[in-house]
DNA sequence: ATGGTGGCGCGGCCA
């Protein structure tokens, strides 16, 4: 029996997907059936809202993924599913001591993976806001420092930004709003000047293309949503980024996350 | 300004 070629230390996993899942617990089948489907060699979960004993690990592994993970009881969580093994986790930004677990680095072959859930911010003005554009100025900080260290880096989650007026099903309606303010999006354009690109912004889109619609109103059925989730790749990476898509189909199931995922694929 | 829905967990917080 010849022996399969050992991977290439340089080649980028293809397809990097994320998905806010608002509660892995609930939303385990639907991720499961997905990543059958999908087949992505990198997944990013936000909102699992399960502390780490309580992960569901062997039923990640038994699909045939490795995973990484760093949740908390109730609020926040991230993970990051991968068809190779991942290594040097890293879950807190420098200089901050947050017990909100919010933020997943893995290294997946030559790949660098930041997996963010960025703070929600509640309303313009209050606390949280002030913590979600303080944590953000650190995040610049660490990103930088990242994009250094890692020429190929992702960036990706669920932000809790749109990005500009295109990601917004109602621009006049959500101006200043929490998710869409200045100070927010000037944040978000302060990553990007790093040097990351927002992949999806890459390719052509059809208008009112979101990522997240409030459980309320009928928002999916009526469209009523936001871009929030996003894939942002360093430069060598997006050099390479071929397609990056909104995955509505989950969205349609019954009891769904309030988000879709996003996928992104990239030549060898 | 509030409430609409959903998750967690069993009252109220968070999104």
């Amino acid at each position: 029996m010849l022996a399969l070629p050992a991977a290439e230390p340089d080649r980028v996993m293809p397809k990097i997907a994320t998905w806010n899942v608002n509660s892995l617990k609930v939303r385990l089948p639907q991720v499961l059936d997905w990543l059958a489907r999908e087949q992505p060699d990198v997944l990013a979960l936000q909102e699992t809202k399960l502390q780490d004993a309580d992960f569901p690990a062997a039923d990640i592994e038994a699909a045939g993924y490795h995973v990484a993970y760093a949740g908390q009881k109730t609020y926040n969580g991230v993970a990051v599913l991968s068809r190779e093994p991942g290594s040097a986790r890293v879950t807190d930004l420098p200089g901050l001591d947050d017990p909100q677990r919010r933020v997943l680095g893995l290294s997946v072959g030559a790949l660098r993976v930041l997996d963010l859930y960025v703070p929600n911010g509640q309303e313009v003005g209050s606390e949280k806001y002030a913590y979600k554009l303080g944590w953000l100025a650190t995040l610049a900080d660490y990103v930088a420092a990242q994009l250094a260290e890692h020429p190929q880096l992702v960036v990706l989650g669920d932000f809790n930004i749109a990005p500009d007026d295109r990601d917004v099903h109602d621009p006049e309606a959500w101006r200043d709003k929490i998710l869409c303010s200045e100070a927010e999006r000037a944040a978000l354009r302060r990553l990007l000047d790093l040097g990351l690109s927002d992949t999806f912004r890459l390719f052509e889109q059809e208008p009112k293309s979101f990522s997240w619609w409030d459980y309320r109103g009928m928002g999916f059925r009526r469209n009523l949503g936001l871009r929030i989730d996003l894939i942002l790749a360093s430069a060598p990476l997006a050099a390479r980024c071929r397609t990056c898509r909104v995955d509505k189909a989950p969205r349609k199931l019954e009891r769904p996350s309030d988000h879709a995922p996003v996928v992104a694929e990239f030549a060898d």
